[in-house]
RNA sequence: UGCCCCAUGGUGUAAUGGUAGCACAUCAGAUUUUGGUUCUGCUUGACUGGGUUCGAGUCCCGGUGGGGCAACCA
């Protein structure tokens, strides 16, 4: 039988966590877990919608699991029934398979462990390691110190073992209200650890559990569940992020005193890395709800959303997150990644795929006046310069056209090489054309561009081979079909929004969003966008596109078969 | 004024005591029927002071700077 380590084809490229994995099975101590290979786990808490930063853990969690031949869990750190929900557990695991991961059978919640979590604290009652304390938050805030001070003990530290354990059944039959009573591990009220201070274990929360009900009143704290959790579970290594890296002593404080009870030498082994923080963007899931609760954006899945729905939503595949995740990589040091990354390979990964069709945002009309009036032409298009194998398609041309307003401008400047007064311009996969004049408004705006054409430069013919200075995108005005466009930009004006000291609505982006009620589409992308109606949100079959000279758009999940709605992902790459 | 952690170009990340490399960004050029893509090139880096060593980005000590810890949140 292979050893995990003989399933890296190379020992290099391993982050400083998989190196520490690594080390551990080097050194026998996965072979002594309970599964005996390398055991993972992401556990989320359903109290929101994951974001691009759980992406970060989702795949250091299963992603080091696969590396290393082992087992990643879905567990649902589900021990706060007040802020809870199952709406979010269903959306958590459509994205995680999004990202193409699976924990197969393994699905768990730490409230399935409530029963075992339970016997633990009585135990640790009954070995005079934990008590039932009386004060109430304020007091027990009051006593903790400061972690410069030591805190003083409680009263009730050392009432007798019998006492704690029938006030501990009490609190769970519903007798005591709220805040009254909580369980404590008695530990030390002067270490310098604030987490050594007689941590809470239990406290009483009058709310019905998602999954339990009102079976139980009283419900771990986090420090006594994850651990303990893992633990159950048989986690060889418990990956988080650095915040918990000061719960650490404590987790493994509880790990031993699991570990003596049950007579293990085997305990689980909690190793933290830096989260993700991204410029422009706020990673707060209480300020994500408040955005949707606020209906400052469309929801959860708002493409203005760093949410892995919104992200999906805005036109990022799956395949762009894991190479996001890939070039930011796992370290120590806390710091703030551009969001240009992020853009960098949402377009690498489109330029590759994504349909090459014509759209014209902001339209402007253009008459060929040479151009036999009532004649239309279908000009061939390549689907995809990238990948020639994609093919074709055909796109009507006509004498009167749509083409992008700013590709005109009257007056040229320096470095403008696209069409002005007098000049030749070559329209992509037609022909050259050269303008002759401009009808205007009263307003002084530009209402028509006049132009003739060149009838020996028709694209594939040698007459169009000619050099011209710019190519523009267009579409035949009668043959266009109007769509919806909304235009993403980053939600926030600052680039740490968490750092500012004024309110984080303050800070919203009010360019975030822009719709473009009449945008011009070829029909032939339009008819592409169509066959999406009543597509999965997962599915990717037809939905990117990259309108030429603009930038990559999606489809939006709004479309219907009479009002397609496309999602601007993001702009192309400009060096103008 | 306690405890824990961190420090490599503008940003992020490599190196495992032996030539500081990569990506993004920037700038310049070539190619291009997308001002896209692709290609080429330039510029820019070890927080600081000691020590160990033939040799230190790497190990040790002291500073400095940054982050975290005082929810009955996770």
């Amino acid at each position: 039988m292979a050893t995990a380590l003989e399933n890296i084809e190379e020992k290099k490229g391993l982050n400083f966590i998989e190196e520490a994995i690594a080390a551990d099975i080097e050194a026998g101590k996965v072979k002594n877990s309970p599964t005996q290979v390398v055991h993972t786990r992401f556990p989320p808490e359903p109290n929101g919608y994951l974001h691009i930063g759980h992406a970060k853990a989702i795949c250091m969690d299963f992603g080091a699991a696969r590396k290393f031949g082992g087992k990643c869990n879905l567990r649902f750190d589900d021990t706060n029934p007040s802020k809870e929900d199952t709406e979010y557990v269903d959306a958590i695991q459509e994205d995680i398979h999004w990202l193409g991961f699976d924990w197969e059978d393994r699905k768990y919640y730490a409230s399935d462990y409530f029963q075992q979590l339970w016997d633990l604290a009585e135990e640790m009652i009954k070995r005079g390691l934990a008590y039932v304390d009386e004060l109430s938050a304020e007091e027990i805030a009051a006593q903790k110190g400061t972690p410069t001070t030591p805190g003083q003990e409680s009263p009730y530290r050392n009432r007798p073992v019998e006492e704690s354990l029938d006030l501990f059944r009490r609190m769970n039959k519903g007798e005591f209200a709220e805040g009254t009573k909580t369980l404590r591990a008695k530990i030390d009220m002067a270490n310098p650890n604030m987490h050594f201070r007689d941590p809470i274990m239990y406290r009483i929360i009058d709310h019905p559990h998602h999954r339990t009900g009102t079976k139980w009143h009283a419900y771990p704290m986090y420090d006594f569940a994850h651990g303990q959790s893992d633990f159950f579970e048989g986690i060889t290594h418990s990956i988080c992020t650095l915040e918990f890296e000061v719960h650490r002593p404590l987790y493994n404080y509880f790990a031993k005193v699991l570990a003596d009870i049950k007579g293990t030498t085997y305990v689980p082994r909690q190793i933290e890395f830096n989260r993700l923080n991204m410029t422009y963007t706020m990673m707060s899931k209480r300020k994500l709800l408040a955005c949707v609760k606020e209906g400052l954006v469309r929801g959860w899945d708002d493409p203005r959303m760093p949410t892995l729905c919104g992200l999906r939503r805005r036109g990022y595949t799956s395949d762009s997150i894991h190479s996001f995740i890939d070039t930011i990589g796992y370290t120590k040091y806390d710091g703030m990644i551009s969001i240009k990354l992020l853009e960098h390979a949402v377009r690498e990964d489109l330029n590759k795929h994504a349909l090459r069709v014509m759209g014209v945002v902001d339209p402007v009309k253009l008459t060929i006046t040479n151009y036999p009036e009532g004649k239309v032409e279908m000009m061939e298009m390549e689907n995809n310069p990238e990948e020639p194998e994609a093919g074709t398609h055909k796109m009507p041309f006509s004498r009167e056209l749509y083409i992008e307003r700013e590709d005109f401008q009257e007056v040229a400047e320096k470095k403008f090489f696209r069409l002005t007064i007098d000049k030749e311009v070559r329209l992509k996969s037609a022909y050259i054309i050269k303008c002759t004049g401009v009808v205007k408004d009263e307003n002084g705006t530009i209402t028509e561009i006049l132009c003739t054409y060149d009838p020996d430069s028709k694209s594939g013919m040698p007459g169009a081979d000619r050099k011209v200075k710019g190519t523009l995108h267009w579409v035949s005005r009668k043959e266009a079909v109007p769509v919806e466009v909304r235009l993403y930009d980053n939600l926030f004006t600052v680039e740490d929004p968490s750092a500012d000291e004024r309110d984080f609505r303050e800070l919203l982006n009010p360019q975030s969003e822009v719709v473009l009620p009449c945008a011009y589409l070829e029909p032939w992308a339009a008819e592409q966008a169509r066959k999406r109606v009543g597509a999965s949100h997962i599915s990717t079959e037809n939905r990117y596109y990259q309108f030429q000279r603009i930038g990559y758009f999606c489809v939006d999940y709004d479309t219907t078969e009479d009002h397609i709605v496309f999602n601007r992902t993001v702009l192309l790459r400009d060096s103008k």
